[in-house]
DNA sequence: GTCTATAGGAAGATAGAC
DNA sequence: GTCTATCTTCCTATAGAC
C-alpha cells in the first residue's frame, strides 16, 4: 500500500512558507522579516504559520538551516564528480563555482543563510555553529590540499585568502543581475577569478 | 571674537548619536536598528534623539551618507598619495586596500553605509544611489586603466571582476577578527590578493 | 488546516514640563 | 537640551470557530 511518494498538500504549504521567509529574509533582513509578509507570500493568513511552526524564530532558523546545509550539499556534490586528475587548485575553484551556484539560484535559502549569519540572535547562532565549522573546515582543506601540491602563492595568507574568496561569492547575490547575463558565465569569471588570485605570478 | 573652533557641547552629543546608530546598524541590520538601543548607548532618552534627527530614518540615513563617502574620500586621497609611477593595477590595489581600511577600521560608518545598502527602503536607497554610482564610476576607471595598460588578464569579464572583488572588501567586517592580526597584514594579502586575481597566469 | 478576533507588548513619534 | 508621560501603530502569538 502507501501510494507512491505524493508530497501532502500540508509539505507543500509548509515549503510555501519556508520559500516565502527565505525570499524576505533575504530582503529584509532579520529583524526586518515579518510574519505579516512572510504569510502574505504563501498565501496564508498570519495565524496560519502556527500551525506549521512554533514561532517566528523557528521558521527563520529551519531557513538559515537548510541554506547551511544545501550549500555545503552541492559543493560536496560539485567536487565528488570531478575526475581523479583535478588538482587541488581545480577543485578550490569547482568549489567555489558550486557555491556561487548555490547562493545565486539554487534558493534563495543558501542567500538567507549566508548573508543574515550576523543578524541572528545569539543563541541561534549557537545552533548553527557546528554547520558552519564543518563548512569552513571543507574549505580549509580544499586550500590546505592545494597549498600542499604547489600550486598555491606562498605570500599569501591562506586565512585571509580563503575569507576573501568566501566574502566574493557571499556577496554576489546583492549585485548580480540574472538580467545582465547567465551565471553560467559568472561562474567562469569567478573560477579564473580563483585560480588567477590563489596562483600568483610568475610560477 | 568668535573663540577657536570648539565643537560645542550639542555637535557631541550629535555625533554620539551617529556614532551608536552606526554600531547598531552594523549588528542588527536595518530594521533591527531600535532606537531604544542606539539612545541608551549614547547616554540618552529616546526622544532627545528627535531633538537632533527629524526621525528614525533620517538619523540612519545619515550614517549611510557618511559612511559612503568617508569611503571614497579614504580611497581617493590614498590614490592622491601614489607616485607617478604607479602603474594601472598598482592602483587599484591601492584603492582596495583603503577601502578595506576603511571598511575595517576608519569607521563603523563606511562598514554599515555597505552592508545595510541590501536593506534600506527603496527611497532612501534612490537618494544614496548618486554617491554609490560615483563610487563604482571610479572603480570602473581604474579597473579599465589597469586593463588599457594591459596589466589584466583578458580571460577575465571586468564588470563580474569588479563585483567580486569589491564583495571580497566588503564582507570582511563579517569575519575579521582583530584579535587575530593587524590590519596592516590583512591589507598586505588583500592587495597581493587583487594583484593575482586580475594580472591572471604567465605574462 | 485555515480563518476571524483579539490579547499583549514593543517601537516610533509627539506633548509639554523642567 | 533632555526628560516623563502618552498616543498610535504594528507585530507576535493565542483562542476558538469552521
Amino acid at each position: 500500500m502507501a501510494a507512491p511518494e505524493r508530497e501532502r498538500k500540508s509539505d507543500r504549504t509548509r515549503r510555501r512558507l519556508l520559500d516565502a521567509a527565505a525570499y524576505v529574509l533575504n530582503r529584509r533582513g532579520y529583524a526586518g522579516a515579518r510574519l505579516t509578509e512572510i504569510a502574505q507570500l504563501a498565501d496564508l493568513q498570519v495565524p496560519a504559520v502556527y500551525y506549521y511552526f512554533g514561532s517566528r524564530e523557528e521558521l527563520l532558523e529551519e531557513v538559515v538551516s537548510i541554506g547551511a546545509r544545501s550549500t555545503m550539499e552541492h559543493v560536496r556534490a560539485r567536487l565528488a564528480s570531478l575526475p581523479p586528475s583535478a588538482t587541488g587548485l581545480d577543485r578550490v575553484c569547482a568549489a567555489a563555482g558550486a557555491h556561487l551556484e548555490t547562493v545565486l539560484q539554487a534558493a534563495e535559502y543558501a542567500a538567507a543563510a549566508v548573508r543574515s549569519v550576523g543578524q541572528i540572535p545569539p543563541e541561534m547562532r549557537e545552533r548553527q555553529l557546528t554547520d558552519q565549522r564543518e563548512y569552513g573546515a571543507l574549505w580549509r582543506s580544499l586550500l590546505a590540499d592545494a597549498v600542499a601540491s604547489g600550486e598555491v602563492d606562498p605570500g599569501l595568507d591562506m586565512r585571509s585568502a580563503r575569507m576573501l574568496l568566501i566574502g566574493a561569492l557571499n556577496w554576489a547575490p546583492d549585485w548580480w543581475d540574472p538580467s545582465r547575463g547567465s551565471v553560467a558565465e559568472l561562474v567562469t569569471t569567478t573560477e579564473r577569478f580563483v585560480r588567477n588570485a590563489l596562483t600568483g605570478p610568475g610560477r
